[in-house]
DNA sequence: TCCGTTGGCGAATGGCTAGTAGCCGTTCAC
DNA sequence: GTGAACGGCTACTAGCCATTCGCCAACGGA
C-alpha cells in the first residue's frame, strides 16, 4: 500500500516532473494529486506528508546517476579493450563510447526531470544529493582516469588529465542543461562537432614513416 | 521615497540574497523585512508588493551581464591591439583578457547572487533574463569572433571557431558555478590551468627554424 | 510652536496550504 | 453472502502569508 502501488508510482512520477520544474515551495499537495486526477488527501494514504513524498524523489536520483557513470564506465572499458596492445583511436569510438551515456540521457524526458532536480539543488526541504559528486567528482574521475590510461597506452596526446576530462565534459554538460529546450538531435549534432574536436587536438596518428632524406 | 531611497536599496540587496539562495516562493516577505530589521508591512512603502521586489532585481540582472561581456569585449580588443601586426600570443596575455571579467565575477558575492537568480530561472513569478542569452549567446558570440579574428591573423591554429568557444567558456563557467562553496583562489587556479593548457593547445609558436639536415 | 511628511508599527483580513477525521462505494478472500 | 481492507472523497482545523488600515513618533520647515 505504501511505496509501490501503481498510484503511488504514479505519484512519484508527477512529483517529479512538479518539484524539478516549478521548485519545492512553489508545488502544493493538491498540484500533485491533481496530475493524477485524484485530491489531496489522499496521497496522505502513501506518503506521510510532502517532505516524504520529496524524500522518496533523492533515492531516484541517486540510483540514476549511479547507472548513469557505471554505463559510461562500461563503455570506457569496452573501448579500451577493442583498441588492442597498440591502437589508435577513431574518433568513431570516442563518440561511440560517449554516446553510450550521453544520448539516452539526452533523450530521456525522466532524466531531464532528475537533472532539474538536482540543479534545484538545496531549494527543497532536504539537502538534496550532491550536484557536485554526481556531475562533477564521479564524471571527473572517471574521464580523468581513462584519459590517463590513454595517455599512458599512447592512444592519446600527453596533457593534464584533470583538465582534458574538463574540457571533455564541461561542453556536454552544458548541452545537457539545454536538453529541454532545445531539439535533442541538433544538440547531439553539436555534441558530435566537440568529440571531433577533442579527438583532432588529442588522438595521436599512425606514427609517419620516417621522412627520407633522399628522394626516390 | 520608491526607487532610490537607502532602505529601498537595502531591501533589494536582501531580496537579492534570499531569493537566490531559497527561491521566490520560499521567501515571504516578512523574511526580506527580518534581514532589514524592520516588519512585513513597512515593505510596501517602498513596493507595491512583492511581485514589484522580485521585479526590481530583474534589471540588475542585465546591466550586470551586459557590463560584463563589455568588459570582456573591452579586453580582447586591448590585447588584439597589443599584438601587433604578426604577432605571437602569450600565455600571460590570454591570461589577463579572460581574468579581466572572470576573476572580479568570481570574488563579487553580489555576482554570485545575480548568477544563482539567473540559475533559478523560470522559479519567480515573471519569466526573469534568459540565462540562454547571457550565460551562452553573448559571450559565446564574442569569443567566437575573437577567435576566429585570431586564426585570421594567424595567432590561433585553424579550428572551429564556435567549438573553441564553448570548449574556452565551459569549464570557466563551471567554475563559477561552483564559486559560492570553493576557496576562490582554488578555483582561479584552476582556471589558470585550463586557460594555459588551451594555450598550449591553440596558440601558433613562432615557426621553428628550418631543421638542418646535417650537424654542425 | 505647529503642522505635514516620513518611516515605521500592531492588528486585522482573506486566501491558501498541510494535514486530520470520518464517511462511502468497491473488491475480494473466505 | 459478508466483512474487512482498499482507495477515494468531503468537511474541517490550524497556521502561514500577502496585503491593508489606521495609528504614532520623530523630524523639519514656516
Amino acid at each position: 500500500m505504501h511505496p509501490d502501488h501503481p498510484t503511488a508510482q504514479r505519484a512519484l512520477e508527477a512529483a517529479l516532473e512538479l518539484f524539478s520544474r516549478r521548485g519545492y515551495a512553489a508545488v502544493s499537495m493538491g498540484d500533485v494529486a491533481g496530475a493524477l486526477g485524484i485530491k489531496a488527501p489522499s496521497l496522505y494514504k502513501y506518503f506521510a506528508g510532502k517532505e516524504e513524498l520529496y524524500a522518496a524523489l533523492l533515492p531516484l536520483l541517486d540510483r540514476h546517476y549511479a547507472e548513469l557513470w557505471a554505463s559510461a564506465a562500461e563503455a570506457q572499458s569496452q573501448l579500451e579493450r577493442s583498441l588492442g596492445p597498440a591502437g589508435l583511436l577513431a574518433s568513431g569510438q570516442l563518440e561511440r563510447e560517449t554516446f553510450a551515456w550521453f544520448r539516452p540521457e539526452l533523450d530521456d524526458p525522466q532524466a531531464g526531470c532528475l537533472r532539474r532536480l538536482m540543479a534545484l539543488g538545496p531549494l527543497g526541504p532536504a539537502p538534496g544529493p550532491d550536484p557536485d559528486r554526481w556531475l562533477w567528482r564521479e564524471p571527473l574521475a572517471l574521464y580523468e582516469g581513462w584519459f590517463q590510461r590513454l595517455i599512458a597506452r599512447e592512444v592519446l596526446r600527453r596533457g593534464d588529465p584533470h583538465v582534458m576530462a574538463v574540457e571533455y565534459l564541461a561542453p556536454l554538460f552544458r548541452l545537457l542543461a539545454m536538453a529541454d529546450r532545445a531539439d535533442p538531435d541538433a544538440l547531439a549534432e553539436e555534441a558530435l562537432r566537440h568529440i571531433r574536436q577533442f579527438h583532432r587536438i588529442f588522438a595521436l596518428r599512425a606514427p609517419r614513416p620516417a621522412p627520407r632524406l633522399f628522394r626516390r
